[in-house]
Order: C-alpha cells, then structure tokens, then sequence
DNA sequence: CTTGAACCTCACGCAGCGTAAGGTCGTATG
DNA sequence: CATACGACCTTACGCTGCGTGAGGTTCAAG
C-alpha cells in the first residue's frame, strides 16, 4: 500500500534520496514506515506541486523558517502567466501555418514535408519581422485590436485581402488610371481594412509601411509588387481627396 | 563565428551528436565547416524548434519522405492548446490561494509559511472536491459562466458571500423567524446569487447542494453550520413563495 | 511449502542543451 | 620570434522529476 497520495512509489523514494520527506522510521526487515506526519507533509508536497512548485522551492516552504508567501505565490502567477503568453504566441504562429498551408493548397504541388518546412519557415520569418518593426507597446495594442475585432472578422479580412489585391493588380495591369472610380472605391477598401487593422494608430501606419519598404518579401509576396500597389492605391486616394 | 542563427555552439554539437545535423566538412585542423546547405538546414531546424517542436520531430520532418504536415500540425497546436488550459487552471487556483490568503490577513496570527502552506492545502481539496462532485460538461458551463460574468461581477460577488453569511447568521442567532421580511429579503438575494453562479442550471445546482451535503468542510468552513443556514434560507423562501 | 504481491536497493534513461576542464589552432602584438 | 588571447576542439557530468527495469527479500494467503 504505497499511494494513498496518488503518489508513485518512485516518487517517495525520490523524495527520500533528496531529503524532502524521509519516512520517520522502518521496519526491522527495511520496509519505509510513514507516520500519519509523514502522511500530511506527503500531501502538502502533493498539493504544492500540483501548483507547479519545483522541489527545491517545496523544500523552502516546508523547512524555512520563514519567506514571505505573498511574494512567492504572486512571483509564481507571473512566471505561469508569463508561460501562457509565450504559449499563446506560438498557437497564434501554428495557426498561421495552418492557415497558409491550407490557403495554398495547390493539389498539384508536391503537397509534403518540403512544403510544410517552407511554410513554416515563412511564419517564422515573418514574426521575426514583426518583432523587428513594431515596438512591444505596438504589439502590445495590436493584441487589443485583435481581441476587439474577433476572430470572425479577422478571418473575414484575412481573406479578403487576397481578393482586394488581386483586384487592384488587375486594374494596374490593365492600366486603368487611379483617378478612376472602380479604382478609388478599391482604394477606399483598401484604405478601411488598413484603418480597421491598425485601429487608426499612426505609429503602426508608419511601422506597416517601414516594414513593406526595408524587407525583399514578405508572407512570400515580392515587396517590389506591393510597394508599386501601395503608391498606385495613394495615387487614387489623392485623386479622392483633392476632390 | 558560431551562432549566426542565434543557436549556441553547443547545440550545434548536440545536433551533431544526434545526427541531426552533421556539418558537409572540416578543415585540416577539426574545425567544423558549415556550408550553405547546412546554414539552411539549420534556419529550419531553429524555425521548426521554435514552434515547440521536438528534435526527433523535426528530424522526421526535415528527412522522411511524408507524413502529412497537415495533421501534425493540427495535433501540435491540440497539444499546446491543452497545455494553455493546463495551465491556466493552475493559475486561477493560484490566484484563489492568493485571495484567500489575502483575504484573511489576520496580522495577530503567525503569518507565514504554515498559513501559506494551509491555504494551498485548502484550495487543492477544494478543486478535487470540484472535480468530483461536477462533470466536465458542467465545468465547461463553468467555465462559459464566468466568462459571461466578467472578473468584476466574480470579485464582486467572492466579496458579497461572506456579507450575507454573517447577515443570516446574525438572524440565525438572534433566532429571527425564517417569514420575517428581512430575513426574506436575505434569502431572495442568497438565491440571487446562487442563479446568478449557476447561470439556472439545475443540474449545477443539485451538484452545488451535494458537495455541502457530503463534504465535512468545505473553503475553511464547516459545512453543518453551512446546511443549517440553507436551510434555513430555505424556509425563508418556502415562506415568500406560499405567498 | 509454495505462490504471488509488495517491498527493497541499485542504476540507467529521458530532453536539450549548459557548463566546466583541459587541449589545439590562428593571429595580432610586444 | 615568443607570447598572449580568442575561437575552436573533445570529453563528460549536471539539471528536473521521476519511469522503468533488473535482481533480490519479505509478507500474507492457500
């Protein structure tokens, strides 16, 4: 009968060999006695651990005479809360993947491994980007851009930009003049999903736009392209604007 | 000039160790030579550790033929998101040690490691106690409950129990007749924030009663003086309710 | 007396490197 | 030219919290 705990029985022992809880007493034949003490210091290690206190900080509560739980337990929460960020991000990053490889589902491709490596390549290259451009305060109200959009309407831009863009390159390709309507009113689109993105912050306008004209590519678009986009939709705006 | 992809020389050794990836060359003298190729494979190697995969992992990604990316993916991110979940029950019972304790900062006891350690104790029961008496199903409506409410209406209403307890208790002692109006009005209100935890769920409601009826003590209370108040609220509203 | 369960004591394994310890190689400087 | 210093090399143990044998003893039941 070893586990009343829920313990392993490797699990005492280990906690003997490290003197965190040595049984008070044996039989003559060396079988580990464990008092009813022992059996209520096993819970408390039991329960700590179960909020994620390492042994060695087990061992300080139990045997310390003194350390300021306040502290401790809120030092705790930022550590796990820390974690579930960092957490957070990456399921944000594999969810980018998923979404690129799904969005590019070219059936003739070689759909595999390869593509699956360069997809993830590009997300990772693109955070890193991101890092680069946009201060912590920036990513920081991003977030809260996001929550406040929701994941539907994100969605919803992510894929309406593809078509917005396919849209205004048909129009530069066929030479269309940027004073025209069909041209202004894609401008205006496109100008709204950029405002409804950065939620009319000016510093993440201008972060956007540094990012676009200082990288090669982005999200495997070539910027050259977009840059030519970009300055072919402030045209039109212009157009709109000076009446 | 080790680490030009932010990985340290030893964990290029490691990765050599394990086959993971051996450097194409070395010069005369032993040095490892890493050539294009390598620089590469180690771009993808940091990409895909990045996101929390393991090194076998990525070993399988980078050199099995196939293995369909789409549904590794898809369970990696199943995999943190459970982890998130993990650990964000660990950190509200975190947080509701840190209440606790916080809440009862009586300065004449001995405040310190025992009253921590005895309130991780309490609030570890209290959880299993939890997971006992409540399916999943309703731990998910829980959940969704307390989102709906909001942090503040929570704090709000961990900060009205212990108010209306000591009020009914008053009543109690005093020996206040269950019919009388203030009493009633106590009762309406208790009942008001029971419906409002339990978002009406009867099945929640039923698992809440029987937690108080089996357990000894439940959150440092006693649960005979807790039945005893429910039912003497409850006299109270058979009192309202037969008009 | 024989089983089988439960306990015992080593002691290695894991994941992903960090971190000495002790030696070699290359080059900028006195 | 000798030397000092930095960058690299190999070898190998350390960390966390046990899991998982291997091989032997003890205990209660049949």
């Amino acid at each position: 009968m070893g586990e009343r705990t829920g313990l392993s029985v490797r699990a005492l022992h280990h906690y003997e060999e490290i003197g965190l809880l040595v049984p008070s007493g044996r039989t003559e034949s060396g079988h580990r006695l464990y008092a009813e003490e022992d059996v209520m210091r096993l819970q408390q290690i039991a329960s700590l651990r179960s909020l994620g206190f390492s042994l060695a900080e087990i061992r300080e509560f139990l045997d310390a005479p003194s350390f300021s739980p306040g502290r401790v337990i809120e030092l705790h929460i930022v550590r796990i809360r820390e974690r579930i960020e960092l957490e957070r991000s990456l399921c944000d990053r594999l969810e980018a993947v998923a979404a690129l490889m799904s969005a590019r589902e070219d059936p003739a491709v070689e759909n595999s491994a390869e593509k699956f490596v360069e997809t993830v390549m590009e997300v990772t290259k693109m955070s890193e980007r991101i890092e680069k451009y946009y201060t912590p305060e920036q990513l920081e109200q991003l977030e809260r851009r996001k929550l406040e959009l929701g994941e539907e309407r994100i969605r919803a831009a992510q894929e309406e930009w593809p078509v917005l863009i396919e849209q205004v390159r048909v129009e530069m390709e066929t030479g269309t003049d940027p004073s025209d309507e069909r041209v202004r009113k894609l401008a205006r689109r496109w100008m709204e999903l950029v405002e409804e993105f950065t939620g009319g912050d000016a510093g993440i306008r201008c972060s956007v736009t540094n990012m676009w004209q200082q990288e090669e590519t982005l999200m495997g678009m070539d910027t050259a392209n977009m840059r030519e986009m970009m300055d072919y939709i402030s045209r039109a705006n212009a157009a709109s604007n000076h009446r």
